[in-house]
DNA sequence: CATGAATGAGAATTCATTCAT
DNA sequence: TATGAATGAATTCTCATTCAT
């Protein structure tokens, strides 16, 4: 139907400024984005853009929120696979690599760049990658230090706490760096490796049954 | 004299300028922040601002290096006044409240927000921010950590891989918190000092000698 | 059609605007005008001039070649078209009052000033306005005078140097009077004459078979 | 005296303003020249130039006269000291190459630039050159011309009218270019003695005695 | 009298948003 | 419904000129 045909071509459309919203804000921030350069990045007319989305705000909000929804996903996904070998501190190694190479993407740096940098004008903005992103980890390593406690192997007092500790010995130092020094390539693998194997020494070393 | 006066005259406008821009800065960011507004907020004439620094792009790196400067000695003083009780973990409970304390202020967490936020644009002042913030107060963790070595007390492999995840165990949650919730009111002081407790705890866990 | 309605819209207004810019570079040079002027003039929106030439200095470029183009066409289509009537003298002395009418035109020495004011910041203009305006006369010029030569009426060793002279020699006076004066209205048609006549005189007398 | 010194100091002040302003003006034009870059340039305080000089356009009328007037004297001293050593041609090959030799200095070139750009704007000043350069140069050229002609060398029916011939045969091709080309470094010195002695041949044959 | 500051306007551009077609 | 044009204000920066000290 025509009415089919419209939704499609309205849909596609809007996926076409959204994604060229995307690639300006996460490039050059709020302000350092016009909405002339997504209308015409997008292949579409200004009043378009308009007709899509109510204001420049209500744009910035739905992309931030499309984004961090999109890189979640799969950093959780890598977090709850934990491979159970036996060999508690390669498992963790394996997790705390994975979770380390996905949180230094550039998309996921320039993201958590940009956030930081409107959380002040974007509380909700703020919340919601907050959220999804370091608070759904942290609740998704308690939940795996828990199984590994009940099996004896941890002690951890309060799960959350160590789990925060986990995700924040891993990434901190890389993550810092790359946050302070502008730099959105993310280091070398092996590099990056490193961190995660510190990390996960130093956090069993404390936290693992004596 | 007239020279003298003169002179804290000129003296007295350029710290006026560079006040009101600290604060403008830090609170509305660099793009959100207008050479009209500095010149009105300081009292002067925007030609005065001018004549003081030649655009706002040196304005600015003036406004974050003087800020940064300002704000790290007293931040290493706390680090490297180590008391010596006898009680490590009491003697680094002290430390880790005061870094965190210090590192909790309005002022710095704006600031480190600012940075983040145009460390892409003035690639110099993430590097200014880095060195004089984290860098320096990992540098002089380590040496403080080396002292406890040499006592027997703690044995770090890497003095500077052990400083920095103190460091990050004392700050990483209540800071990433701040930065992404758009939050510069710091949190209680009893909260704080909980948050530097069990990073101690978790650190000596990790590195304390056994 | 919607279409076409909507192109000589564009089409109009883009005229409008170089015709203001023409009207206002002309009379008040580059740094005299201002795109207010030239949009207020032209009855559109500032923003309309902006979307039409990136900036002032590309409009500038645009302007002066298009009149250079559209006004060094009438001028060399007199000077090829020299009559044959087998009074060399007479011949020549048409010519060079149609060229030095044309030369003379208000907007002619409107243009050349402009170019020579600017010539240090726009030198491409200026080898614009060099190579369709004089040189090309003088080329032009240089074929008219062989073809005498070979009719054995002229004896020139070099023609480019003698068309050159020519040239010179016919409009130097009046031309350097109206540059250095400031005068844009030209002399009258009965001067003009006197010096074209004057020049073909000259001209002859040296270059003519003795 | 007090009164002596101050003098001279003021003297040598207004000196500087008009030394910094010269070169101003002739490298970047009226508007391109500010008050505040010429007041820098001469060491002295915007008020002191305004002490000296009532506003900027009054500044520019008196250095486009100063270095006219400046520039003037040497020409004149070149055309009428004409050698009279029996061989006229050898003798206005001489004066025509030191003629074009003053002509195509830097400074005469772009004062000549500076006064065709702004001549609208400042018609006395473009009359003032005119008088002074031009002018004088035809007029004293008249002079050497009847000289000639007196002793039979030549026959101008109209002195002035020759004087002018062979001023323009002799400049125009390098000055027109440079000029339109906006280059103000002078051609070398062979290629301006090829210009003048052509134009001198050019005029020998067309105004000499048959 | 001379210096730095102020004035007040105006320059070129750019922006988010809204009309008209 | 979608497009180009318009709006109207804001931005950074500059200028010629005039006060105050």
């Amino acid at each position: 139907m025509a009415n089919d045909s419209e939704e499609s071509r309205s849909g596609r459309k809007r996926a076409a400024i959204l994604q060229a919203a995307t690639t300006l804000f996460l490039r050059n921030g709020y302000r350092g984005t016009s909405m002339d350069e997504i209308a015409a990045l997008a292949g579409v007319s200004k009043q378009t853009v308009y007709k899509q989305f109510a204001d420049k705000e209500r744009l910035f909000a739905e992309i931030v929120i499309t984004t961090v929804d999109e890189v979640a996903g799969p950093i959780h996904d890598e977090v709850l696979r934990l491979e159970d070998s036996g060999d508690v501190e390669a498992d963790l190694r394996g997790l705390a690599r994975q979770l380390l190479r996905q949180v230094m993407q550039p998309r996921i740096l320039q993201l958590r760049r940009l956030v930081i940098a409107e959380a002040g004008r974007f509380p909700e903005l703020g919340r919601t990658f907050y959220e999804q992103g370091p608070g759904r980890t942290i609740t998704a390593l308690a939940t795996v230090l828990e199984r590994l406690a009940e099996r004896g192997v941890l002690q951890p007092d309060d799960p959350l706490l160590a789990a925060a500790h986990f995700n924040w010995l891993v990434m901190s130092i890389p993550l810092n760096r790359a946050m302070l020094l502008g730099d959105d390539e993310p280091p070398a693998a092996a590099d990056l490796n490193r961190y995660a194997d510190a990390g996960v020494r130093a956090f069993l070393a404390a936290y693992a049954q004596s």
